[in-house]
DNA sequence: ATGAAAGCGCTAACAG
DNA sequence: CTGTTAGCGCTTTCAT
């Protein structure tokens, strides 16, 4: 048969420039003689590869998962698959958007950016379509989709302003992740609003979003003249190593210091106590990013949108009203 | 300058073939240029597209990130970009593999199987390389990597019974999973051997590897007439559940009844009580079925290997002496 | 509604 | 050691 009707009847865009009848039997005949189509060939010829680079810091982080299946979810119904690359502890990122660009990528998820950020303008550079997921970068040029961390400030901190908390710390992410940067100025606007004074409300950076550097900003924290009688941690990850700090410090949590977590990852509600924590919208952030990458696939002049999801404030055993 | 004399300078296994000088030349044009190399049109043209597909049955049980991470970080050093699928609740595979095939995938490394799976004659019809990572088939027809789950449980069983228990239950897997399939039969055997009679060592299967099944098999091991002291998991996530049982029924862990998981997945070491359980070897695992792929990939008529990891037990606070 | 023809960018076999 | 040639399998104008 006909190379070109062939191709026109499999391609759901052109068959309907093909009698049905036409379709119907090389559709039989590629079933039964168990053809398929050369996607690299295709990618060749129509220079578009189907394939989507996803950049995540760290595969392990509990975070990180319910992100990428929104994202695979909803590429994947779109025909696109993706390669999800740990960029882990290299120093730049450069080199795996480079190989990614090399495999024909037609589309990136970074959830990797720190605030200032040259694989932004690597991206624009290399006029790939691009969207930030989870973090943002400083200068906005790019669609991105991200939980709003003012906000979930807010309700961790009014929580415990609600409880009888005056003394709050804050153990902050570092301060070149958005998250960190963001959930700390929402840290400090939020307890100014709240009537804390800015002497009762300590914050202590960490180098990562590891247990390790949770526990030593946490250390930190309570080795202060006025000790907290709550902190709030940037995210789950910090607020164990909070747990960690409070053990080696031989302090109770909730009877002497309220600690309050950011992401909700998976099992803390077993965690002795069980973490109050702000949980944010993981699985849709990643729909939603997709979404917005195909979108701008389909129209690379679309305007950058920047989608903001509300979070939800989980109360469980790890807070309480302060020591009397 | 000519096609195929740059083709060669820039392919790492043909530059013998080109003088240095002249390579040094057309490394630093390309420099200059910004080209890259277009891995569609070489993958056409070679059969090779570079990629090798990973199957996995849910990309957020903290089970798979290390063995992900293990499989990518040794593909990637072998030139080989990874497209992680996660089968999820989706009834067949046979279509995922399928549209890796499509893809032109030179690979497949498949966490997914179950103990009779057609997945894998699937895979031998079509000629692709394979191996199993984490789970076995049946029939061992594909190479393979897992851990000693025999070995496993006889750790787990010989820590019960040197505490001194005597009345030992085990929450099973699925009966379908290689891993439940195994670690049950290992338990039953280290049992025997421990001198446990038969009638002390119960034994129920959870319908899926979830801690909300774990639960409803724990609560059956618990309504029993000899209520066991100490409870055997097939994994971690199972071992919550036996936790949540425990506490549903009033019962203290480990003063009533002793706990052990498998896997030892992230943060168990915060539970209350911290989790005793067997930890696998899971990156290492990823590690050495990427390794056996490549060895495949690069003799297709290599001999099946079945490689077996050492698992360690790792005791913490969710065990102890029975009650008196 | 279908057929013909050209070419995407690369590599490998062959010739020089 | 380098140049020539052909073609991987598909899609898409263009012509019928």
């Amino acid at each position: 048969m006909h190379p070109s009707t062939v191709s026109r009847a499999l391609s759901p865009d052109m068959k309907h420039l093909v009698a049905d009848a036409v379709a119907q039997r090389i559709h039989a005949a590629a079933n039964a003689l168990g053809y398929r189509l050369n996607l690299a060939a295709a990618a060749l010829r129509t220079g578009r590869s189907g394939l989507i680079g996803v950049l995540v810091p760290d595969i392990a982080d509990p975070g990180f998962p319910p992100i990428l299946s929104g994202i695979a979810d909803q590429l994947d119904a779109a025909g696109y698959a993706t390669i999800v690359v740990d960029v882990g502890a290299h120093r730049s990122q450069q080199q795996f958007v480079d190989r990614l660009i090399a495999r024909g990528v037609d589309g990136l998820v970074l959830a990797t950016v720190s605030l200032r950020d040259s694989i932004v303008k690597h991206c624009l550079d290399a006029g790939i379509p691009a969207v930030l997921v989870n973090r943002l970068d400083g200068s906005a040029r790019l669609a991105s989709v991200a939980s709003d961390d003012a906000e979930g400030m807010r309700l961790a901190v009014n929580h415990l302003a609600e409880l009888g908390h005056v003394s709050v710390g804050h153990v902050a992410g570092p301060s070149n992740i958005s998250t960190g940067a963001r959930r700390r100025a929402g840290f400090e606007a939020s307890a100014a609003r709240a009537g804390l004074s800015a002497r009762a409300t300590a914050v202590e950076i960490a180098a990562s979003y590891t247990r390790e550097a949770g526990r030593e900003a946490a250390l930190r924290l309570l080795a202060r003249r006025q000790r907290p009688s709550a902190i709030v941690a940037a995210n789950d990850l910090l607020a164990l190593g909070v747990y960690d700090a409070l053990a080696a410090r031989g302090l109770g949590c909730p009877i002497d210091v309220s600690v309050v977590g950011h992401n909700d990852m998976p099992y803390v509600d077993m965690l002795s106590p069980p973490l109050t924590t702000v949980r944010i919208a993981q699985r849709d952030m990643g729909e939603a990013a997709a979404k917005l990458l195909l979108e701008r696939i389909a129209t690379p002049a679309a305007k950058r949108e920047h989608i903001v999801l509300a979070p939800e404030l989980i109360v469980r055993g790890s807070t309480a009203a302060p020591p009397a």
